[in-house]
DNA sequence: CGTCTTTTTGACCATTTTCAATCAGTGTGG
DNA sequence: CCACACTGATTGAAAATGGTCAAAAAGACG
């Protein structure tokens, strides 16, 4: 999860590759598409962008003429108060919808920032409506992960409304976890979150400083370790114990 | 906008108003449809339900096997900490539909609550996919008003995360302000917030006692009013101030 | 190695919570 | 119309959580 940064800019407009062939398509994680509805996402897509981390994806307040899915690497929605105190709202994993917000209603309403070294499946927001027509179910996909975007924003709001600093702080990283590990392969190694405290802070609407001091106490319990600008969580249960996480089932989900 | 309450239940399976002359059509907010797609809607209808203030409409971790249309009334959606600890996730007026994250991912993740006496139009659930397949422009405003509530849900967030509890109140009540004034028809008089302080702690983030000084500092201002159980709002660009609020342009907006 | 960023710490301050009452407004029954 | 019961709004004081400031320590990177 943690891949090494590259450097400059990477705007290769990498080969098209087939989404018949797409990586995550193989993850169980995913629901099987049917031939027909293949070859339309083929079409939808019309590029696809690698970009460094720390680029800005999308920017509150522009129009983006695209729609993206996440192939690879980490980013993050986040706004901003007039005075620069940021808020991230939600992480981006590989399979998650960005845009549709804007392709919706014109301006974005919130920035997308890159974690890691992204891959990104770019698609024309014009073909949208088209996708709405011919293809009920893949319209019916993206009001599922639109959703799905909710429920993570319900619980989120849950958390940082209710919950105290170090519950915050655990279920922030057992919920990063789990969505990481739900899109681990064979060969992934161990999850590392690829995030540093200053994400942390932002995300649990703290300051950095009692940031650091409650993810020093989740380390002394001997639940998490902050290795390089990663987290390692070497004790999932513990951190849900303490989050007073409650499962939720989980199911197949589409992507397009 | 603060009615009445009605006691006991009044479950009256009442007559089955046509979707042609529903009360919200006329508003000016909300699109146009075609007649097709109103009878469609019209058919879609099982049944309207009336309920006193503080019904439960939907409970978390039940199935339900309807989708709602909020008709008049307001209501809130909220989620429960294990010991008990509220919170207010977002509050739904006239024309919001309720239910979605049910219908698509089997179990509700939230419940929600009547603030008002609520009329509320109920929807097969198992006919949304034929919705879907019928009706892409449908299917599509149910995506526009599921992307309308992340952007609600969004800038909530922030406020929870990033505001003060000063700049969060006056943040809020605008907000609330400005979504009952855009559901106003001709006759409704003076806009009264139906809220208890109770309600805008556990949508805040913060306790009863220090949302109560924080609300009374707003009224020494002469920004608003506690007026019985509701909230009158004097003074909308103060709050906006306070609240470094800044616009969105709104635009017309579906409902089904 | 030297620089730059991120993590850690300590001391002190501010905001927010908790606890404990009191007050005010509404509704009820007599 | 009044006393009583309730719920919701207010207050004050003490305690706790979390924020700010300043600086040092530890890694990461070239």
């Amino acid at each position: 999860m943690t891949q090494a940064a590259p450097l400059g800019k990477i705007e290769s407009n990498a080969r098209h590759m087939p989404c018949h062939a797409c990586v995550l398509r193989g993850l169980e994680k995913f629901r099987d598409f049917t031939p027909r509805e293949l070859d339309f996402i083929s079409g939808f897509k019309v590029n696809e962008l690698h970009l460094p981390p720390g680029s800005t994806i999308l920017e509150e307040q522009r129009h983006s003429a695209h729609l993206y899915t996440i192939l690879g690497g980490w980013a993050f929605r986040y706004k901003l108060l007039e005075d620069g105190r940021r808020q991230i709202l939600n992480f981006v994993l590989p399979g998650d919808l960005l845009g549709l917000q804007g392709s919706l209603m014109g301006e974005m309403q919130h920035s997308v920032e890159a974690l890691t070294a992204v891959r990104l499946c770019v698609f024309e927001r014009e073909r949208l409506s088209e996708l709405y027509r011919q293809f009920p179910s893949l319209a019916f996909d993206i009001t599922w992960l639109a959703a799905r975007e909710e429920r993570m924003l319900d619980e989120h709001l849950l958390s940082v409304g209710r919950r105290s600093a170090i519950e915050r702080a655990a279920y922030l990283l057992v919920f990063l976890f789990d969505r990481a590990r739900s899109l681990q392969t064979a060969e992934t190694g161990r999850i590392l979150l690829p995030i540093s405290q200053q994400h942390v802070a932002d995300t649990l609407g703290l300051s950095i400083v009692h940031t650091n001091k409650t993810l020093r106490k989740l380390a002394e319990r001997g639940l998490i370790r902050w290795q390089g600008r990663a987290c390692d969580v070497l004790d999932e249960q513990g951190l849900r114990t303490i989050s007073a996480w409650h499962d939720t089932a989980s199911m197949n989900r589409p992507f397009i």
